[in-house]
DNA sequence: ATGAAAGCGCTAACAC
DNA sequence: GTGTTAGCGCTTTCAT
């Protein structure tokens, strides 16, 4: 029933040349007279040949796929990033090899030596272990292993690893937010819903006490509530903000889950949204839309983002000296989770 | 900077053995006297060795990967049935290439032949032309001559392929959801979201009739509101059923995108959900947690959705003869978006 | 312009 | 047990 695939002697043979010159056809790597050319592209055709990936990919030593690991797909920030990446790799003509790493730090070293034994020529890592505030020795040992052998791009920072690094410049994301708030009166800002063990979360916190000190507002500990980016996360995290004396104007979600969590435990509680607490979010996901309140969101142009990642790495298996670090920069997209609170000047 | 990958020559060199040795530590496949074997497992692990997966996968003329191909990954239905392909894949030692359609017919085909080329052993087509009503005779003639060469599966029906196909028992499904509406007392029931070319909606919206006549309701045609399985298609779906004189009782939504977004329109037209309009989705993703009300959702354990999947691709790679066709069954997750209409016999 | 031949890294059949 | 050798299917010198 399965006919075995044809190769290119079968295709030489029948058009009575030699393999060579059907692999110029294929490749256009050289010249091939005008009548042998039409005898095998005709046959080309006709079995609708696919030259065998592993063979080239053997002979070339590269077989222009790029791996991508990433932390879950399921989630909608990654799946909307991941898209991106490729789309970004098809149309420079390579082939993604995604793994879903499923959270577990097992599968995610067992993904990095897959993706090492299919010989890609580079890797890009999406969350996991590449988040943490502090590092994982042995992550880390693991990366510049394999570093070594083929370029690494990673979605984050990661210190002691040598791989290249692409992160969201969280701290001018988190000014445009807080100052956006400020703008519109607030001054009692609350941001909850991730773990300060996550850089990118430690990094908001951190700024969101900075900012907080430098407009004269004064970072109170019970505004900074620790969650896990799940939906049932968010909403402990503002059930706990809304038991409070002193409420919040305003709150900041680190992620879209989070942010959905919160509405829920608002309206559960009759908290209308923005009416009496605005909401913002972060990675303004397709759930930002979908939710209501629209979540006004911080959104980090995700083209770009995976173009950035893929073209890093692609210009890393060139030998090209690309940068070691990329900012990505964000920029807040305004729905309806902000109520403008200024005392109004007539 | 970047190494070269050792090879097994350069440890059977290390290790002053044949590289046949090193091969047979590496597979098993046959005895090694100890104190070669422990030289060569030294190595192996002192530099982390890791077989080119291409090498061996061209010798051994199958490289243990599976391909998927989906249709969009960012849509949440798809995602959990592929994560659970690729946990049940990894389980039997299989890699997953996972493809990304995009919806995009092109891309679809050269998805295929991208998969071909790398020689996957089986190929998983979950969604796309692989949904449609009318197969396009094109893709037909496509899917076979792929099924020709290496198993494919497609999670659907496709008349006229001859690959292996699993689905979902939509009639049963169907019946299920109507019959449990029904024994709450509703008699107005709406069924909305998806398009008729889409099989698995045409077999929705046939059953639908087909139960309305067998339980004496008349099936009107204005309670079958064709979308585009998105937010936005099922927002204007509930918005056309709420402006019907006779206005539904309850609704089924064919996905949880189309559920969503009828939420939202009851929710902006005071309608509240359950109190004045039931609300069934299928596909029981996240999102029917999310929401709120959390909705009642007709599921099809993923897991063993996706384990039947790969399991046939699986067996059809080991030429047993696997079934043509298996069906999955669903049922339904009750949660809060139902209300029962029975007149209280008090 | 074209064919012959070597090599990519591995496995497996074959000798010893 | 262990080494030698012949592929797996392709690309790419190197001759001609």
């Amino acid at each position: 029933m399965l006919k075995k695939a044809k190769t290119i002697y079968d295709i030489a043979r029948e058009a009575k040349v030699s393999p060579s010159t059907v692999s110029r056809v294929l490749t256009g790597s050289a010249r091939v007279s005008d009548v042998k050319r039409a005898a095998v592209t005709r046959l080309l055709d006709k079995y609708q040949f696919q030259p065998n990936a592993l063979a080239r990919g053997l002979s070339e030593s590269n077989a222009r796929i790029l791996g991508i690991l990433v932390a879950d797909i399921r989630n909608p920030y990654y799946a909307a990033l991941v898209v991106e990446c490729e789309k970004a790799a098809y149309n420079r003509g390579y082939t993604v090899m995604l793994c879903n790493a499923l959270n577990k730090n097992e599968l995610e070293d067992t993904h990095l030596e897959k993706l090492l034994a299919q010989r890609a020529d580079a890797i890009i890592q999406i969350g996991c272990r590449a988040d943490d505030l502090v590092p994982d020795p042995d992550y880390v040992a693991h990366v510049n292993r394999v570093n070594n052998l083929i370029p690494m791009i990673i979605s984050g920072r990661l210190p002691g690893a040598n791989c290249r690094s692409v992160y969201i410049n969280h701290a001018e994301a988190m000014r445009m937010t807080i100052e956006y708030l400020i703008s519109l009166g607030h001054e009692d800002i609350a941001i909850f819903g991730g773990a300060r063990r996550v850089r990118s979360t430690y990094d908001k916190f951190q700024n969101y006490i900075y900012l907080c000190e430098r407009h004269g507002m004064l970072p109170r500990e019970e505004y900074i509530q620790e969650g896990d980016y799940t939906v049932n996360g968010g909403y402990d995290c503002m059930t706990r903000l809304l038991a409070l004396k002193r409420r919040p104007t305003a709150a900041v979600a680190v992620n879209d889950y989070s942010a959905v969590g919160a509405l829920k435990a608002a309206s559960e509680q009759a908290v209308r949204v923005p009416l009496d607490c605005s909401l913002i979010s972060f990675d303004n996901t397709f759930l930002s839309e979908v939710v209501s309140p629209k979540l006004t969101s911080v959104d980090y142009d995700y083209p770009a983002y995976g173009e950035t990642l893929v073209s890093l790495a692609l210009r890393a298996i060139a030998g090209e000296d690309a940068p070691r670090e990329v900012l990505i920069d964000a920029k807040l997209v305004i729905r309806d989770s902000v109520q403008n609170v200024k005392p109004t000047d007539l």
